[in-house]
DNA sequence: CATCCTTTGAAGAGG
DNA sequence: CCTCTTCAAAGGATG
């Protein structure tokens, strides 16, 4: 992972930054599945694609016609996303352009083309074009308001600090480079780069000297603050808005505070579009916009008396009431950060439309992911959590407690006969298309280990990579979540690893006694997911049943019971595509 | 219109 | 220390 570490001394994230997930062994086993996983992955998504959209093939450039010029003002998003859309059809009817990126978590990749996506000829550029629409929902960088923090000690000279640039190659962490993009794309059309700060190969802004700033979130508050991001266009309006800011302004908390470059960039490219996207100015260069907060009127704060507008523009002295007032979202995790990259991309690969379904795949995605990439949301994530908490230095997730006004029914013991009858009774066999479906060495518990050390502990301790830890590769392990109530999985001796409510438990082969479940995980591409019980936790299983039509047909095998599910998606695999096979034993 | 569903991860609360 | 619970995003589905 020295890579990692190439950006160079940036003390909020250069140690720790680099922590491997695991070993070197192990890494190599995942690597090894990972390849063969990918490449299931392409065969499936060719297929899906094909049969899908039997679109003759057209030509990618088509797409490019379709998307002239950019034109932040003017473009609407939903325009630009429809475009995306179609272009990305038309990409996996070509051929599949998916398959391009090795890893398949690299949203980013080609940044260079994403500063500047258009050739000459105002046709998108095929890289471009290919990453391009992964990209967008992280592109919803707030353009002025990003940097606006007229405040923020670090103007020029680390504005244009974009490390990751100084890789010629493609990192795996160039992901992070989004973040940093953000920081210039809006300073910086890309049609209007100077040529001493572009590099002259990714034609991404380079950075004169890395500071200790972090190189991932660079940023330069003063210069960018104004102008709109010139991919506006593609930055979803109202996607998400990680941390959305008040109408009229947004008044920060902590004024006295200092955003360092890094935070800067990290809350512009946060920031939600929808907020600075047309209206620049709207912004107060004063107000850090930082996306994290949540006007109340978005999100009703139970005390909500102040409203947004009320303290739009002058925070005035309201003080400690209203500091709390705006809703101050928690930091996104390091797969919160992947899902709202790669959501777009897995919508566009499937039909599928509801999230839940779309976050199964996510999740196995996620699994999949090499270490570096993972390594990259991690790091993110700590630095989102870093920036979190020096921008609310009180808050404290417990704030958020309650906000939800519904509670997660959480199952448990009770729940699982209740629900049982409830509403878990949607029997529904969900099939995951085709994402990698590795068996993810890493079950969800292998990705908590495989997460650098936790990211508290990468703080902590930047040094220590932690790659040992126990992530035990279990390369059978699966990654359905089985249903912990079941006798058949009471091996999994410790779900709890990330949540009772999510009940993420994961069946290492090793310990794993069951043999079917060892046997059908020994595939890399299935997964299978049983519950016996309607409890919540029902693993892959969706309460509500996915339409079958949503996802291919290739995808698709018949519900069947347990060992008949096992066996054919068994079966399934060897012959076609890996796709996941959730099947409701229940009765 | 509110909540569910689903995912992983972080953090708080409680034992 | 361990377990459990909530929340973060998202958007179709559901009540």
């Amino acid at each position: 992972m020295p890579q990692l570490n190439g950006g160079g001394g940036d003390e909020l994230g250069a140690n720790d930054e680099m922590i491997s997930f695991k070993d070197e062994g192990e890494q190599e086993e995942k690597t090894a599945e990972s390849v063969s996983a990918d490449r299931d992955l392409d065969d499936v998504k060719s297929s899906l694609v094909n049969e899908s959209e039997n679109n003759s093939s057209s030509s990618d450039s088509e797409t490019t016609e379709r998307r002239p010029q950019p034109r932040p003002d003017i473009e609407s998003y939903e325009k630009a996303r429809e475009c995306f859309n179609e272009a990305l059809r038309r990409q996996q009817d070509g051929g599949g352009l998916f398959k391009s990126p090795h890893y398949p978590g690299y949203p980013f990749l080609m940044i260079p083309d994403l500063a500047s996506p258009y050739l000459p000829n105002g046709a998108l550029s095929p890289t471009a074009r290919t990453y391009l629409q992964m990209k967008w929902p992280l592109l919803d960088m707030p353009s002025s308001a990003a940097l606006k923090d007229s405040r923020s000690p670090t103007p020029g000279h680390l504005s244009n600090k974009v490390p990751v640039v100084q890789h010629a190659h493609m990192h795996p962490l160039t992901p992070l480079i989004t973040y940093s993009n953000d920081h210039f794309s809006p300073a910086t059309p890309p049609a209007h780069l100077s040529p001493e700060l572009l590099d002259p190969k990714t034609g991404i802004p380079r950075t004169p000297h890395p500071s200790e700033l972090s190189p991932y979130y660079p940023l330069s508050p003063g210069t960018v603050g104004q102008i709109p991001h010139p991919l506006g266009w593609l930055v979803p309006q109202q996607a998400q808005p990680m941390y959305s800011i008040p109408p009229g302004g947004f008044r920060h908390p902590y004024p006295a505070l200092a955003m360092n470059a890094s935070m800067s960039s990290l809350v512009s490219s946060r920031f939600p579009p929808h907020v600075v996207p047309h209206h620049p100015h709207s912004l107060h260069q004063t107000g850090i916009p930082h996306p994290a907060i949540v006007s109340p009127a978005i999100k009703q704060e139970p005390n909500g008396e102040l409203s947004p507008a009320s303290h739009t523009k002058s925070p005035g002295p309201a003080k400690k009431e209203e500091e709390k007032k705006p809703h101050i979202k928690k930091p996104l995790n390091a797969f919160m950060l992947y899902m709202k990259e790669m959501r777009a991309k897995v919508v566009a690969e499937c039909t599928l439309k509801e999230s839940a379904a779309i976050n199964q795949i996510l999740g196995r995605r996620w699994h999949s992911l090499s270490r570096e990439e993972q390594a990259k949301y991690y790091e993110l994530a700590r630095k989102e959590r870093q920036l979190h908490s020096q921008l609310y230095p009180g808050w404290s997730a417990r704030d958020n407690y309650g906000k939800r006004k519904k509670r997660k029914r959480d199952n448990k013991a009770e729940s699982a006969a209740e629900d049982y009858s409830a509403r878990n009774k949607k029997p529904c066999v969900q099939y995951l298309p085709q994402e990698k479906m590795i068996d993810s060495p890493a079950s969800s518990h292998g990705s908590m280990l495989d997460s650098p050390a936790t990211p508290s502990a990468a703080l902590a301790s930047p040094a220590a990579p932690a790659p040992t830890h126990s992530e035990q590769a279990q390369p059978l392990s699966l990654t359905t979540k089985p249903e912990r109530h079941h006798p058949h999985f009471s091996l999994i001796s410790k779900p709890s690893s990330s949540s009772s409510s999510s009940s993420s438990a994961s069946i290492s082969s090793s310990s794993s006694s069951s043999s079917f479940t060892s046997s059908s995980s020994s595939h890399p591409s299935i997964s299978l997911a049983i519950s016996s019980s309607g409890s919540q936790s029902t693993g892959h299983l969706l309460s509500r049943p996915i339409p079958f039509a949503s996802l291919h047909p290739s995808l698709l095998s018949p519900p069947s019971p347990f060992h008949q599910a096992a066996l054919h998606s068994h079966h399934a695999l060897f012959q076609t595509q890996p796709l996941s096979l959730v099947t409701k034993s229940a009765d």
